[in-house]
DNA sequence: TGTACATCAGTGAACGCGCGTTCACTGATGTAC
DNA sequence: TGTACATCAGTGAACGCGCGTTCACTGATGTAC
């Protein structure tokens, strides 16, 4: 209960601040190795602390790597949020989150892939991760909803549609990106942000122009 | 050299197929606990052989998952090819090598997840895996370029960054689907179907209208 | 203010495991003469 | 056709490893009276 204070005390057996110390380290060690190399061993060696220390704040070692994906979610949703205000309504906004998008994802490419299930087994155990998860993905259904000012009727699916031809988009390069398949020594210095750029505003001119047309029965 | 007739002889000590045997087992193994839980001793095992065997046919356990993904990508890259032929050109077979594309991706979901690095740490070593992987790619390309109808000038680069951006989209939309981002009890049954062709048709539409004004610099 | 006590958050040893890979070996197979 | 020999493709034991997790424990901390 009196753990609020998290400030390690010099030396104290007590760490004061294990779960948080522990939260930062596997963050770290994540982005160098990759979530399917990392061990709770390591992290909790990298942290100074015994292998069994962990334990006293989390399940086991997924419940560390979940907490961890939350997390980032969480950075990701601020990130967005940020993007979002700095720009003023309509497709410039839409293209401003998308950058920002795939920005984020290749700063933390590791992180990333652990956010998207790598080197977890068994995400259903984690529900605040889908919760996280659904957060980030608010700014740009948002701004999609906006920019079609679609308020009524045709209404919500449209844009549900839209926002996940969006995110998958977004998604898709960063995960081309990361994994190498877009390969970096063919696409010269500088010319992914305008890749990005570009294909982001394809999809917008796609929504603006066929919003009324698109659809029909499957 | 003779090891060409690949059929096993009935009690002989020699397998008679084993590389290839080996190959269909991990494929099975690899789609039913994902890349990050196979392992080289289990896909020997439960092809019936020695541990040490595989290593008569393979440099080590990558060298077995890159054949894998290899293997994988030469099987999409047919499919593209069906489906491009299965549908006269234009807006109608970038849809269908769409629709295509993610369907495969769904019927082996993790093994689409190996073919794009999970469980693999050193890509690099498997030039195969790459040149396979450009292969896929080839068949949206092309149907991308006759479409746009950009022959000359204005050129390659335009179609190369539309290839792009389809590719992320489909490739995102099955990363999505298959890690359950996009939750199939909210997507009634049928619908994913749906969902695809009006994000490809989405893009598409922006192709169309866009392809003279989008651009521009950094 | 002092003290007895409950609780918290560590330790270090151990359990049991399966892994990737190597090694010396041997039975099976194919080939040259 | 028979045979000596080289090579191929298996075997089974072993090496060395780090892993996730549990356990009995204990030192540190906070609290009630």
């Amino acid at each position: 209960m009196t753990r609020t204070q998290q400030v390690p005390r010099g030396r104290s057996y007590h760490h004061g601040g294990l779960r948080s110390a522990l939260i930062a380290v596997a963050s770290e060690m994540l982005e160098r190795d990759g979530p399917e190399a990392i061990s709770f061993r390591a992290v909790a060696r990298a942290t100074g602390v015994s292998q069994a220390a962990p334990y006293n704040h989390f399940q086991n070692k997924e419940d560390l790597l979940a907490t961890v994906a939350e997390a980032q979610f969480r950075e990701l949703e601020a990130s967005q949020i940020a993007a979002a205000a700095s720009v003023r309504a309509g497709e410039e906004r839409i293209v401003a989150l998308g950058r920002d998008y795939v920005r984020f994802a290749r700063t933390h490419p590791q992180l990333y892939r652990l956010m998207f299930g790598v080197g977890i087994s068994n995400w259903c155990a984690h529900p605040g991760v889908a919760a996280a998860k659904d957060a980030t993905f608010r700014p740009i259904k948002q701004a999609l909803a906006e920019h079609l000012a679609i308020d009524g009727d045709s209404g919500s699916g449209a844009v549900e549609t839209a926002a996940i031809a969006a995110w998958a988009l977004v998604h898709g390069l960063s995960m081309l990106f990361i994994d190498r398949s877009i390969d970096p020594a063919k696409t010269a210095a500088g010319h992914e942000e305008l890749l990005i750029a570009r294909a982001v505003t394809l999809l917008v001119t796609g929504l603006k122009s066929g919003s009324r047309t698109v659809g029909g029965s499957p």
